[in-house]
DNA sequence: GTGAACTTCCT
DNA sequence: GGAAGTTCA
C-alpha cells in the first residue's frame, strides 16, 4: 500500500539485488530511492581496514550498476550520523518508508534501533528483514526456550527447525526509481593514494560484487565442494569457496547458498557419494558457525570485546610490543605462523586452517591478548567480520561456553568446586592440542612445506624434513640452505617448552587471582583483585608495519594509516563518557551492592561507542544504560511499525536495544549486571586509569 | 534412595 | 579428558 512517497531502501552489509527482502519490500511498495551510508567513525575502533574498504568500493559500484539496469541507482552518503543522513534523504525524497535488513553486530543493533525511533518519531514506516541468516537469533532455542550455549547443540537445531529457511528471492524485474532530483549523491572515498598502490594487487586474486559472489558460489558447488571435506586440512588448497568476504558485504545470501548446498546433498546422498556428503556436512558447518556468530554477538553483544567465561579476565596477559610486533611481521621463528602471516599481510587473506595456527599461537605461546590479535585481522583480513572473528578468537582463548557452565559463571552464589571445572576445561583448551601440533602435527597442513617455501623464501632451500623446525636442522643443512638462525630468520621467539612453563605459571596465577576474588566476593570485600581485562582495550601505539617486511610492498611511501583505526586511548575516551556519568554511576553502585568481579574497561569501552556512537546521544533511560533485550517481551510486535520479512515466527522483530534488565544473557561475566559496579569503581580508580597508556602497560608486562 | 558405572558432550 | 546426566544394581 503504497501512500504517496516513495520507499527509501537502505543498503548496508547487503549489497546484491537477488534475494534481498528489503529491496524486494521496498519495490512491492512503489518507487524506490536506494541509499548507501558511509559513517565508519561510527565504528570507532572498528574503523575498517584498508583490504575491506577496497572491497566495499567494489562492491558498491556493482551494486551501483546493477540498480542502474534495473531502474534506479545508488544514493551515497558521507557521513559521521547516519540516522541523521537517513532523515536528510526522507526529507529530501519525501519518502514515506524505510526498508532495510538486519545487522547484528552491537553498533548496528543500537543504530539501528534508534533509526527506527527516530525515523518512526517522523511518521516513517520502518520496515526490517532478515537477510544475512538463516533464522534469526531469536528463532532459535533449546527446549526451555532459552538460547543455546553451545554450537553443536545451536548448530543441529538449525538443521532440524520445524521450518525451513526462507526461500531465496529472485532479482526484481525492474525498479521504479524515486525523486532524487532533491537528494545529491556524495562521492564516497574509501582510499587515500598511500592505499591505491596496495590495493591494486587486490583486483588480480578478488573480483568483489554481488554477481561476481554469485560466480564464485556455481564454481565452488561444481567443483571444490566435493572435495572440500579431503582439502580442507591444507593450508594451500584451493578447496576453500573464497566466499567469506562476499558473504561478510552480503553480496551472496546464506540461504541462498543453504539451498543450494542442500540440493548438492540430496544427490550425493542418493549417490551414497560419502565424500560428498562429509564434504557438505563440513561446509554446512562453516555456514553455521557464521550464523552461531551472529547468533552470540546478539544474545551476548559485548562478546567482541570480553571473554564469555570469567575466568580469562584473570589471566595474566603477556603485554608486549615486542611479541606482537614480531607476530605481525611474521619473524616469530616459527616458520608454519611466520608464513601464516606474511600472507596476511600480503594479500588480506588467510586458510581457515593457518588463521587457527597464527591466532593460537599468539593467545597461547605469545600469551598476548586477544583482543589486539582480533583488532589485527580486523585491519588487515579481506573478509573481516565483528562476529566471526570474536567468535574465533574467542575459541581459540577457550572462553566459549560449552553449554554447561552457563549457570556458574561468575555467579558467588556458586560452589567452590565449579572451580576445578573451569581449571580443567582451560587446561585442556590450552595444552592439549596445540603445543602437540606445534611440534609434530602442524605439518600435516603443509606437509610438503610449500606453503612455508611459498612465503618464507629464505627458508626455500630447506629440506621438508626441517622446513617446520629449522631450529632442529643441523648445522651443515641450515648452511647448505643458506640460513643462518638469528640472521636471516629469527630464532624461535619463545621456545616450546619455555612457553609451556610460563603457561603453567599463568594459568596457576590465573586461578589464584579467581579465587582471591572468590574469596573476596564471598567476604563481601569489595573489588577482588587483578582484572587483566583492563588491558586488552589498550592497543600498542606504533601499529606501523616495517616496510621492508612487506614483501608485496615496494613503495616506500605506502605507509599504512593506522590513525584511523587506532583504539582510543583510555584517558581519551573512557573518561569523557565517565564524566558525564558519573552520578548516575553513583546511584547505580548503590543500588547494585551487591559484589562483582572487578571493573571491566573493555565493557565502558563499548559502552562508550554504544551511548554515543559517532557524537550521537542515544539517550539513557531511566537513569540506566541501554542494555540489550532479548526478553519476549519484543516479540510480541512491541514494535508495530516493523514487519519482518515473511518468516512466520519471525514477524515484528527488530534487535532491539531497551533498558529492561532480566535477559539471558546476564548469566554470563555480567554482561549487563555489572554495568552500575563496573563504572562506580571505575570512578574510584579514575586517576590511576587515566595514567595508564599504552607504554606504562607495557613496561607492567 | 544411593552410589557406582556408563554415556554423552565439548568454536 | 573432565563433568553432568543417565542407568542400573
Amino acid at each position: 500500500m503504497s501512500s504517496g512517497g516513495c520507499s527509501i531502501v537502505w543498503f548496508r552489509r547487503d549489497l546484491r539485488v537477488e534475494d534481498n527482502p528489503a529491496l524486494a519490500a521496498g519495490v512491492r511498495s512503489g518507487a524506490v530511492v536506494a541509499v548507501f551510508i558511509w559513517a565508519p567513525e561510527e565504528e570507532g575502533h572498528y574503523y575498517p581496514g584498508r583490504v575491506s574498504r577496497w572491497w566495499l568500493k567494489n562492491s558498491l559500484a556493482l551494486l551501483d550498476s546493477s540498480l542502474r539496469s534495473l531502474g534506479t541507482s545508488l544514493i551515497n552518503k558521507r557521513s559521521t550520523d547516519t540516522v541523521s543522513s537517513l532523515l536528510d534523504v526522507v526529507k529530501s525524497t519525501g519518502a514515506t518508508q524505510l526498508f532495510f535488513n538486519h545487522l547484528y553486530d552491537p553498533l548496528s543493533l543500537v543504530r539501528d534501533h534508534r533509526a527506527k525511533e527516530v525515523l518512526t518519531a517522523q511518521g516513517i514506516r520502518v520496515h526490517s528483514f532478515n537477510a544475512d541468516l538463516l533464522y534469526e537469533p531469536w528463532e532459535v532455542n533449546d527446549d526451555h526456550g532459552h538460547p543455546f550455549t553451545a554450537f553443536s547443540a545451536f548448530w543441529e537445531r538449525c538443521l532440524s527447525m520445524p521450518y525451513d529457511p526462507e526461500s531465496p528471492l529472485l532479482p526484481p524485474m525492474r525498479i521504479t526509481s524515486g525523486d532524487v532530483s532533491r537528494c545529491s549523491s556524495d562521492k564516497l572515498v574509501f582510499e587515500d593514494e598511500s592505499e591505491k598502490g596496495s590495493n591494486a594487487l587486490l583486483a588480480r586474486a578478488w573480483s568483489p560484487g554481488w554477481s561476481n559472489a554469485d560466480k564464485a558460489l556455481t564454481t565452488f558447488l561444481n567443483g571444490p565442494l566435493l572435495e572440500y571435506s579431503k582439502n580442507h586440512r591444507k593450508a594451500d588448497s584451493a578447496a576453500t569457496s573464497f566466499l567469506s568476504p562476499h558473504l561478510h558485504f552480503g553480496e551472496v545470501s546464506v540461504r541462498k547458498i543453504f539451498h543450494l548446498v542442500r540440493i548438492k546433498q540430496v544427490v550425493w546422498a542418493n549417490e551414497a557419494n560419502k565424500a560428498g556428503e562429509e564434504s557438505v556436512n563440513l561446509f554446512l558447518k562453516s555456514i553455521g558457525l557464521r550464523e552461531y556468530s551472529r547468533y552470540m554477538s546478539f544474545n551476548h553483544p559485548y562478546s567482541h570485546e570480553r571473554p564469555l567465561l570469567g575466568h580469562l579476565k584473570f589471566f595474566p596477559w603477556v603485554v608486549d610490543e615486542g611479541y606482537f610486533k614480531a607476530w605481525r611481521q611474521g619473524r616469530t621463528g616459527y616458520p608454519l605462523v611466520d608464513a601464516g602471516m606474511r600472507e596476511l599481510w600480503a594479500t588480506g587473506w588467510l586458510h581457515d586452517r593457518i588463521r587457527v595456527v597464527v591466532s593460537s599461537f599468539f593467545v597461547k605461546v605469545l600469551q598476548l591478548p586477544w583482543r589486539w590479535g582480533m583488532k589485527y585481522f580486523w585491519d588487515t583480513l579481506l573478509d573481516a567480520d565483528l562476529e566471526s572473528d570474536a567468535l574465533g578468537w574467542q575459541y581459540i582463548s577457550g572462553t566459549i561456553p560449552d553449554g554447561r557452565e552457563v549457570d556458574r559463571i561468575d555467579n558467588p552464589q556458586n560452589s567452590p568446586r565449579s572451580l576445578v571445572g573451569y581449571k580443567i576445561q582451560l587446561m585442556k583448551f590450552h595444552f592439549h592440542p596445540f603445543f602437540f601440533f606445534l611440534q609434530f602435527e602442524g605439518y600435516k597442513f603443509d606437509p610438503n612445506g610449500e606453503y612455508v617455501r611459498r612465503w618464507l623464501p629464505e627458508l626455500a632451500r630447506l629440506p621438508t624434513e626441517w622446513i617446520h623446525h629449522p631450529w632442529n636442522a643441523p648445522e651443515s643443512v641450515l648452511q647448505a640452505a643458506g640460513i643462518e638462525l638469528g640472521s636471516n630468520y629469527p630464532c624461535t621467539i619463545v621456545e616450546i617448552d619455555a612457553a609451556k612453563a610460563r603457561l603453567e605459571e599463568a594459568l596457576s596465577e590465573m586461578w589464584q587471582l579467581e579465587a582471591a576474588s572468590r574469596a573476596a566476593l564471598e567476604n563481601g570485600t569489595d573489588e577482588g583483585l587483578g582484572d587483566s581485562e583492563s588491558i586488552p582495550i589498550a592497543f600498542p601505539d606504533d601499529l606501523q608495519m616495517d616496510l621492508d617486511y612487506e614483501p608485496e610492498r615496494n613503495n616506500a611511501n605506502t605507509v599504512r594509516h593506522y590513525e584511523d583505526q587506532m583504539v582510543p586511548s583510555m584517558a581519551s575516551s573512557v573518561f569523557r563518557v565517565e564524566d558525564e556519568e558519573a552520578s548516575l554511576d553513583l546511584q547505580n553502585s548503590a543500588a547494585d551492592s551487591r559484589a562483582e568481579v572487578p571493573i571491566n574497561l573493555v565493557n565502558q569501552e563499548l559502552r562508550r561507542e554504544v551511548v554515543n556512537p559517532g557524537n550521537m546521544q542515544i539517550g539513557r533511560i531511566n537513569g540506566t544504560l541501554p542494555q540489550f533485550n532479548v526478553s519476549t517481551g519484543m516479540r510480541n510486535g512491541e514494535d508495530s511499525t516493523a514487519e519482518s520479512s515473511s518468516s512466520s515466527s519471525g514477524r515484528g522483530i527488530v534487535p532491539v536495544w531497551s533498558p529492561s534488565a532480566s535477559t539471558y544473557s546476564e548469566q554470563f561475566v555480567g554482561e549487563e549486571s555489572g554495568i552500575g559496579t563496573n563504572s562506580s569503581y571505575l570512578q574510584r580508580q579514575q586517576q590511576s586509569h587515566q595514567l595508564m597508556n599504552w607504554r606504562r602497560l607495557s613496561q607492567t608486562g
